[in-house]
DNA sequence: GCGGATCAC
DNA sequence: TATGGTGATCCGC
């Protein structure tokens, strides 16, 4: 509702002192304060006398402490970082980058709707006697709304009403009624269903609707499609409280057709494209009762309004662009009553991110502002430019999130709803058939889980979720959907004799248990030896194509792994997990008990293996070899001596072989391949929303081999090959039929000199990168040759020479800050990705799978949702 | 796993 | 006098 505009106004500016930071919470606005209400200083003021001394003002006091505390934090890591990091890290984020812009779609035509003042908007138009008042709904202790009239006394969403009520002593303050609101809500709702069945509802007054369908079938629509008749003049003031409103007056009169007309796109805005107010065109001479649209996005959306505008009296502000993220933001530049848009082409988006302040990102709230602030940074420009220092200070998925935002990219599918199903047989129906999907999904993947969850949402917007837990791991559609059926029984009985009103239902299965992870760990432990499993990460984010924003699994990178590796990883192993190891390695590499930690590891792999009746050949992760039916002792001491073999250091050359395996695999596709089962979204019947964030059992990303021993490669790829990837063209490498994802260790003989060989980084966006100097990262020295290829084999060599020393040494890892005498991480320094992917609709589509990251729990859950 | 922090409505 | 309620995610513990 409006509460976003008013917060979004009400930090436009940025302030370091409480009572600011406090003032512009409450909602103050600089240029709102106009003649007819208040200036700046005294609104401020009234404020301040308000809330000071106040049990809140003491806790917004604390909080800010702890906000503040967080800064510090974050900026004496900075203070650590060196150059050669940044740079570092700079390749690394910038290929993200790149890859990122490769994947940009513009074809999708997202719309963001959003109406004016709701509430307050609703309450006026059915009581005029409130019109030309300051009103707001909600109480004494909290307002949802006020109009705008209220709003120059300073009166916002989110305040406190006495505190308001002192703002502006004739304030009206009405009590909300949502019943009435969620009325006028369904009405506009019918409407924005006609442009996109699938439209996604964010709350009763926002939505995105995607009209790019609708746009196409459009261009063929003959006038009369196009065409709509005008409810009569006057008609706000006509509406008498109570009244019927939708109904539709025949009177006669027409609107300028210039006004509507297609225009050039760029003749739109900055100014309002739209700014008919409906009541100005009754004033106008129109000669006809009706006006037809055209077919253009922004024709689309004016017709959309319009007809919200006759329906319900009340106007809408929209956002028109190529993805959710600049749509959201668009709908609020021409607010109220207006309507702004991005056109599809790349200039277009970054010449309206260039100067956004980031805080008008949805996603991005006062916390983030102000730590971002810190960093000098308040526009999306800014943001792109510290894009390598946010990777090295912030969490991999927030920074993944900053650069999405930075690129002006975001999502360009909504998630699907599906109009409310209420008989029990049909939502019995519906789950049987999201447990088949999940069955599938599971079956693709290789796992079996423990906990059945099913997500239940109803037509009004709850959520509720309830889950069971099973002795025995269950994967095939009918034992899921035994343990579901019976979850979603109970929900129904609950509400009994009343029906399950649903508009969204969802299977989740998780808590996988250790025998997938551990097959792989143990295959993927020696991944430990990768410099830089630990810390600091990147997460993979799967660009969006078709409806895939979300972020898939993270991929663990670190910021000491030499940069090629990282690329490498992050570019094959995109959709691998190696997050296992990293947990542990979080603490042991910063202890510097590498292999004390790496063999306690195995130990407790193999502990578990040994519990395992299918699991009788282990694998040393340290030189591949199989060892075949031997005791567990015996395999440890072969680990041991392993590992304290002259072998363990070459490691790092394998790791090369490996990453270039795939390097030069259409890489993705694989990732397309992998995350297929998040594109089954069309659906004749129930439009569903199938996302896999995760995958379980992979974690060969940064598998190493013993570089001594290619056999010891071969083998296992052989061996897996056979059992698993047989049809797998040798060099392809699809994660598909491979439900171990661990095919990616199959290597071919790849020319290790074209690893990452690709063309070195464009220049981008606001930002030459000029003259690359390239630091080699295991020996930290700059190497003359700007050939990437000579490059990367002096990494490769310096790599097989002392990795291990240089893996101690060069760890850094800027965000963690080590804890006196402590070995966890302590991420103060970092951020947490904030908002919820329903709530960062620029970047997330709801409901992806959840992935955990602790080394024992559950790690992945799968999840089929339909909305 | 749970709770705190953050964000959005 | 007095500063919401809920849902969602991330992250640290």
């Amino acid at each position: 509702m409006d509460s976003t505009e008013e917060k979004n106004d009400s930090t436009k500016e940025k302030n370091d002192n409480y009572k600011d930071d406090l003032l512009l919470r409450v909602g103050l606005n600089d240029n709102k304060a106009g003649m007819e209400g208040l200036d700046k200083e005294k609104i401020n003021k009234i404020i301040m006398e308000a809330t000071k001394g106040s049990r809140f003002y003491g806790n917004e006091l604390k909080k800010e402490k702890q906000v503040n505390q967080r800064i510090e934090n974050m900026m004496q890591q900075k203070a650590q970082i060196t150059s050669q990091q940044l740079r570092k890290a700079q390749l690394q984020v910038d290929r993200f980058a790149m890859e990122l812009e490769h994947s940009r779609d513009l074809s999708n035509t997202i719309v963001h709707i959003d109406m004016d003042a709701f509430y307050a908007a609703v309450e006026m138009r059915d009581n005029p006697e409130l019109k030309d008042k300051p009103i707001a709904v909600g109480s004494v202790s909290m307002l949802s709304t006020s109009n705008y009239h209220a709003r120059r006394f300073g009166v916002r969403a989110a305040m406190p009403g006495f505190i308001a009520k002192r703002l502006c002593p004739q304030l009206i303050i009405v009590p909300p009624n949502f019943d009435k609101y969620r009325a006028v809500s369904r009405e506009v709702k019918e409407i924005l269903a006609d442009y996109d069945p699938n439209f996604m509802a964010m709350s009763l007054d926002e939505a995105y609707v995607n009209i790019t369908k609708h746009l196409e079938e459009r261009q063929n629509w003959p006038e009369d499609k196009r065409k709509y008749f005008i409810k009569t003049g006057n008609s706000l003031e006509n509406d008498k409280p109570g009244k019927e409103v939708n109904k539709l007056r025949e009177q006669e009169r027409s609107i300028s057709p210039l006004l509507f007309e297609d225009s050039p796109p760029d003749l739109q805005s900055p100014g309002n494209p739209f700014q008919v107010n409906f009541e100005e065109l009754n004033n106008l001479q129109i000669l006809q009762n009706s006006i037809v649209f055209g077919t253009s996005a922004e024709e689309v959306v004016k017709e959309m309004r319009f007809r919200i505008e006759q329906k319900t009296t009340l106007t809408a502000s929209a956002g028109i662009a190529p993805n959710t993220m600049l749509a959201k933001v668009c709908s609020d530049k021409n607010k109220p009553n207006g309507q702004y848009q991005i056109l599809p082409n790349r200039q277009a988006v970054m010449d309206f991110i260039k100067d956004l302040p980031i805080r008008k990102v949805s996603g991005i709230g006062k916390v983030t502002e102000k730590m971002l602030k810190a960093l000098g940074i308040i526009t999306c420009t800014e943001l792109y430019q510290q894009r390598a220092l946010l990777s090295l200070l912030f969490s991999e998925t927030s920074w993944h999130y900053f650069l999405h935002i930075s690129l002006g990219l975001g999502s360009t599918q909504l998630a699907r709803t599906f109009s409310e199903i209420s008989k029990a047989e049909e939502q019995y129906s519906l789950c049987q058939e999201l447990c088949s999907e999940l069955a599938q999904d599971l079956q693709k993947e290789g796992l079996k889980g423990r906990t059945v969850t099913i997500k239940l949402k109803n037509v009004n917007f709850e959520v509720k979720t309830r889950a069971s837990t099973v002795s025995s791991v269950v994967s095939t559609a009918e034992e899921i959907f035994a343990i579901a059926k019976e979850l979603l029984r109970t929900e129904i009985d609950a509400d009994f004799p009343h029906p399950l009103r649903l508009r969204l239902m969802g299977v989740r299965l998780s808590g996988f248990p250790n025998e997938e992870e551990k097959k792989c760990q143990q295959r993927s432990i020696i991944g430990f030896l990768q410099p830089g499993n630990q810390a600091l990460s990147a997460t993979r984010c799967i660009p969006e194509k078709t409806d895939k924003d979300q972020f898939l699994k993270p991929l663990e990178m670190s910021h000491k792994k030499s940069f090629f590796d990282k690329k490498r990883s992050e570019r094959n192993w995109s959709y691998q997990d190696t997050f296992k190891c990293e947990t542990v390695d979080k603490q042991s590499l910063q202890t510097s008990q590498f292999f004390h930690v790496l063999k306690k590891r195995m130990s407790e792999n193999l502990e578990t293996l040994e519990n395992s009746d299918n699991c009788h050949i282990f694998t040393c992760p340290v030189c591949f070899r199989e060892q075949r039916s031997i005791s567990l002792e015996a395999f440890n001491k072969h680990v041991d001596a392993c590992l304290d073999g002259p072998s363990v250091s070459g490691n790092s050359k394998m790791s090369s072989r490996s990453h270039a395996s795939s390097t030069e695999v259409n890489e993705k596709e694989n990732v397309h391949d992998s995350v297929s089962v998040c594109e089954k979204q069309d659906y004749e019947t129930h439009q569903k929303n199938t996302e896999i964030t995760s995958v379980d059992s992979v974690d060969l990303a940064e598998t190493t081999g013993n570089p001594s021993n290619t056999e010891g490669v071969d083998a296992l790829s052989n061996k897996h090959s056979e059992e698993e990837c047989s049809s797998l063209p040798s060099k392809s490498f699809n994660m598909e039929h491979c439900p171990q994802n661990c095919c990616a260790v199959s290597l071919e003989n790849e020319d290790v000199a074209s690893l990452g060989r690709k063309e070195p980084l464009q220049p981008y966006l606001y930002e030459v990168i000029s003259d690359q100097v390239l630091v080699c990262p295991v020996c930290n020295l700059e190497q003359k040759t700007s050939d990437l290829t000579l490059f990367n084999v002096h990494v490769d060599v310096c790599l097989n020479k002392g990795i291990i020393q240089e893996l101690r040494k060069d760890k850094v890892n800027p965000v963690n800050q080590p804890k006196e005498s402590t070995t966890s991480t302590d991420n103060s320094g970092k951020i947490q990705k904030i908002g919820t992917k329903a709530n960062r609709p620029g970047l997330m589509t709801k409901y992806s799978a959840s992935k955990k990251t602790k080394p024992n729990s559950p790690k992945h859950t799968l999840d089929i949702f339909f909305k």
